[in-house]
DNA sequence: CTATAAGCGAGACGGTACGTCGCGTCTTGTA
DNA sequence: TACAAGACGCGACGTACCGTCTCGCTTATAG
């Protein structure tokens, strides 16, 4: 009896791991996420159907999977960037940093990403868990220094807090268009923070 | 002198469109966009698939005007609603009725099209048009009025106070996972005016 | 109760009839009888496809009309050729018209209608009182005059010693390849005639 | 280096040919050739619509395998039949055993693929090669040796004295109706050898 | 000399089948 | 046993035509 058959993450191929997550966001990037399928990916990095399926679930996780890894190399060496004692100086230097910078050209993938999850719910999960989560925890920790130095109102919720300035972000990516650049996060934050501070 | 096969409307099968309406909001209500074909409400409607795409380009165009209609002639009834003079219960109260009354149990049908808004570009202006702005709109009038009473900061754009409010809706919806209900609209209605009253 | 609405051939438009038989012969002639339909000799005859259907019961029937009455036509012109005393003379010139010189270029026409009548009965019943039969009895009442003259044996039924004839040029436009020419015509009339003559 | 897809032969599934093989055949029996669909076979042998394209290109072409494919295997049992010296007997034995034997209950099928082998030239050459073709030369070899042995007249090319014979079957398959028994086929052979044998 | 019933153009409609794409599972042979 | 390759059953795609139907319009007798 084959007991469930879960592959050994041992003897998985590096190069051909590799191959698949590289040709997954190069085909997300130039298309869109709509337009890739495992059957491309397959044929692009020159591997079997059967090994994506090995590893990954939908061709979603392959491409989150491939961008997230990405993301977080970038983060790595940004993310030391020391914090100042500027709070709202802070805050628009991390919503530039990680908004414009970091995600930058690849935000419609990023779309896709979240317009798939609205009917796959593993992604979702995946999509919290390694993209969104931990850029909000990230900012929880500097919310809450601001709240005990008196800059922002003691009975909010850090977390609300982060959605007002997040859920700015993400309204304007999936539900209304506009521009992405300096002073719209900047507006974002100005916006976020008049609500934010003690009165 | 038309080039390409541009079809009649006063030669529209009124029952026909109405079977084809009922039959793609159903199957959505039911099992989500997703899994909703142009096959499936073909089937479903008892009508033929060209009789569809003769008159919508897409699943989600179908689906999105089924919905809309239902929605525009539930707002009807209801948008007489006097406004009262009280501008924080005022968008309480809109906010309540548009999000969790009319909206209500089939969020996940609009969570499903703006999710296949991210790679239909068609889609993404017909929701805008049908359901986004046309709830816009309203509110930004009320917002106008309350700048002129002094209740809101002058200074600030009506567009991007609204956006202040539905973001947070629809990020929790799209994004960040969380109850809908009244406790949540009113907390988005009090988070939004802590920063657009005036100083 | 309407008399099961047989329509009337008096009020039947002639300019219509016309553009309807050019057409679709034209089409069949350009691209096979295959690729013909009512759809699209209604196009191209400007006419609407209700109107084909009330006077004709198929695309087949369309196309043999059509090709049958310009056969016919050419036939009248043609067919008081005064026959000689030569049999032989006779029969091949016969066969050389009909085969080469009046279906001549449209034997294609000819191949896919015979085609279409292994599967619509009404067809193969319509093609054989139109144009083999008739084309049968014209050659019967020579071959009738030849045996009365000795040069035929009298044992031989007529039909029999026809499609002697006729079955080796329908076998080579039908099963077996191979040129259309007075080679073949003079060829098949003596094969035929070795076997018909008085012993 | 194959620039389009051809599939591996060798990985082709033996138990789905076979499925498909007899699906076709047996609706072509019931219901004529025009009624076979790809749709139709693919559903009554329980397979993909994909897994018939991939090796066959059209429903004519599924049918004649199916087809062609069981009289080789008849004919492989009998063809041995040991011929006579007795060449008329001969002649009369084979045309009897191919056309009402042989063929005997699927002449519609035939008549079928012949039809639409008048648009489908792949068809065509496809039905000559492993129907027509094999049938002619079979009986060429007995023709020569009755040349051999005087009892056909030396000057006649054995292909153009087989034409004979059969164009008389297909003509009344196809071209003009008629019974397909024991006496016609007697009759077929009666009436070509009064011209083949020597004056 | 209308009026009323056809023929007619146009083409929407419910269907069937087309030939293609991609899914997720599977089998086969190589390293 | 991981992997490349790709055949397989399946479901859906978007298109082409089928034959029936319903619209206005025009045309040509019959009241």
């Amino acid at each position: 009896m084959s007991p469930s058959h879960t592959p050994d993450p041992a003897r998985r191929s590096p190069q051909t791991t590799a191959a698949i997550r590289e040709a997954a966001l190069a085909m997300a990037r130039e298309s869109g996420l709509a337009k890739v399928s495992i059957e491309g990916i397959a044929a692009r990095a020159g591997v079997g159907k059967r090994t994506i399926y090995r590893w990954w679930p939908s061709k979603g996780a392959v491409v989150l999977d491939a961008w997230a890894q990405r993301l977080e190399d970038r983060l790595h060496k940004r993310l030391q960037s020391a914090q100042s004692d500027d709070f709202e100086a802070d805050l628009k230097q991390t919503v530039k940093e990680s908004w414009l910078e970091v995600i930058g050209d690849s935000r419609s993938v990023l779309a896709g990403l979240i317009g798939e999850a609205q009917h796959d719910p593993d992604l979702a999960i995946e999509l919290r868990d390694r993209l969104i989560g931990p850029a909000r925890d990230r900012v929880a920790a500097r919310i809450r220094r601001a709240q005990d130095e008196g800059q922002v109102a003691p009975d909010i919720d850090p977390y609300r807090a982060i959605d007002l300035i997040y859920a700015q972000l993400y309204y304007r990516l999936l539900v209304a268009p506009g521009p992405h650049d300096e002073a719209f996060t900047e507006s974002v934050v100005d916006l976020a923070l008049r609500g934010l501070r003690p009165r």
